[in-house]
DNA sequence: ATAAATACCGCAAACGTTTGCGCAACTGTT
DNA sequence: AACAGTTGCGCAAACGTTTGCGGTATTTAT
């Protein structure tokens, strides 16, 4: 079937292209006879304008590109997912890359959005971007660039985050006020900053409380997770606590704990940093700060926004972490 | 910092724009010379050719939708993501909508689609979809479209989807080789294909085993399945397997039988059809039969890549469905 | 009655590309 | 010296929109 345009409307109501395409937008040089007939028209036909052709004209398209590490994971697809109902509802389409912790990868993406003309860009650094260049190209065009989780050092660029050390701090202290003494607390991957940021955070609280005796290990995976665990707690003075960074980190360690028919809270409490979909499939329940990658999203659309309708100014904000009661403290 | 176009090139080097446009494009009519020092000067300036102007040109743009409930999930987001990278090495970009299981929203998102020219569209029902209407649009001006996962009855449509009755046909086969005899089997949401699908061929199986006891439940949420795990589990004759027909009720049937301190496999054995995730972070992992949405993802885009090849004829294909030992069962 | 204001609409250019066609300047053949 | 063939390039139209400007009618004011 042949593809409606306004000059196929035209033709047929034996106006001018210019007229027809005034009249669907209401101009009010045109009569209220000849919109009747031109909107009946267009709707019968089931006319829809050409998004190239109007973002060819106009310069600007309604794209937003983001670039994420991978699609896939706790975090990223509630990030993700977030961003998308903005996007909907603000009339932009979403174009996702991954750059799959790939530098070259990653430059080949930014090329992407580049060619695309794209209005704005989300970014999750991968782990092994080295130079910005690339990324600086959008700032010399004026393209709103917002990173988010993964974000670079410097100060030049709207960032995006997880109150890392809030939410640290605030699972130190719980687990402080929950009387634990004898607390294991496991980080992630010792190199990322996130990680780095945590720990600190952490130790920070915990070196206030000189009867409270912290085990902290770094562990990569859940596995590792798993086997720091079971090693704890088959000693004969076993933890009271254990602290997740990560969602990937309290997977290893419920299952260790459920293996060694630990009782969560009885036996042991459990505290988790997590985007809120894993604590919640245990049973009992795990209680948990809250590091949302859906909050995130609408936090990072916000600024997008704000950029988009000419605030230049670059910030850094964060998501404020929030605590989830489960049962397992 | 200005946009560079080919006019902005051809004005530099005092030549045309068809020329510099033949040029980059390794135009035969132009001079070595020519082109060398076209695409010099194209490199220095960082040219990168304007996609919507090419689109509307050709009439033709890289686009590729993809309509799915939710982004965020245990299968689409791997679905997504072989979609991603498939796109990616295809130079197609990919425009992704979430309907939310909401039929409103789900036809606005194939407007957005439409407006965007899209090349092909991706796309699973949502439950509420009562008409296909919206989507037959793309069919008549000729836009491939392919479902996926939840697709219509209908065989006028491409729809590629997990193999579920062989799946569903492998677990009742697998847990009647493991000699269980009074089975709780928990299904999804009654209205969608692929849960009657996987009702049909599961009960047919059984049927031919007279020695071996059915329990079958319809279960909308984890929650329900939990509530309906409980129930059984509570009574006096329990079951000695739980089938389970996806993760989301996997999650509520392991709650149950963790909180009632059913051991699995010994008490009750488990078994699932899931994408993998999950199975893998319970302990004992559970065994599942694999309906994997990275899979589903590249089978879909391969029959994208004929749709748009010019390949015409409609088809279903199916992935095939693995077993995956866990220490459930 | 004439002038001025208004209502309604069309012309044409522009956005950045691609491509059929034409045209000039060579090259090589008789 | 005349011819055809080749080489290298530019003109202009087209894709579908939007929009400044101008031009008719028609109405209103004088």
């Amino acid at each position: 079937m042949e593809v409606i345009t306004l000059k196929r409307i035209s033709q047929v109501l034996g106006l001018s292209i210019s007229t027809v395409s005034r009249a669907l937008k209401n101009h009010p040089d045109i009569s209220a006879n000849t919109k009747k007939r031109v909107s009946e028209l267009a709707n019968t036909l089931d006319y829809e304008p050409n998004i190239n052709a109007i973002s060819l004209r106009s310069k600007k398209n309604m794209v937003i590109g983001l670039i994420v590490p991978s699609i896939s994971g706790f975090f990223y697809d509630s990030f993700i997912s977030a961003i998308e109902e903005e996007c909907r509802t603000h009339l932009y389409m979403l174009m996702i890359l991954q750059s799959s912790n790939d530098a070259e990868t990653e430059i080949n993406s930014l090329r992407i959005c580049r060619q695309n003309r794209i209005s704005g860009l989300f970014a999750c650094l991968s782990t092994k971007t080295t130079s910005m260049a690339a990324f600086d190209k959008f700032k010399e065009v004026d393209i709103p660039l917002v990173f988010f989780d993964k974000v670079p050092d410097s100060d030049n660029y709207n960032k995006v985050c997880i109150d890392d050390e809030a939410a640290a701090k605030m699972a130190a202290e719980l687990l402080v006020k929950k009387n634990k003494k004898n607390i294991l607390a496991i980080f992630g991957n010792e190199t990322i900053s996130i990680t780095r940021t945590r720990y600190k955070a952490f130790q920070k609280i915990m070196h206030e409380y000189k009867d409270v005796n912290i085990i902290n290990e770094y562990c990569d995976t859940s596995d590792a997770a798993k086997k720091a665990t079971k090693n704890y707690f088959t000693k004969k003075q076993k933890p009271d606590a254990v602290f997740c960074m990560s969602d990937e980190i309290l997977i290893g360690v419920i299952k260790s704990l459920n293996d060694l028919k630990i009782s969560i809270p009885e036996d042991a409490a459990v505290l988790a940093l997590s985007d809120g979909f894993l604590p919640k499939i245990y049973s009992p329940e795990i209680t948990y700060i809250e590091t949302s990658g859906y909050k995130l999203g609408k936090l990072a659309f916000t600024k997008m926004l704000d950029c988009l309708n000419g605030k230049i100014e670059i910030t850094e904000t964060f998501t404020k972490s929030i605590l989830v009661n489960g049962a397992s403290l």
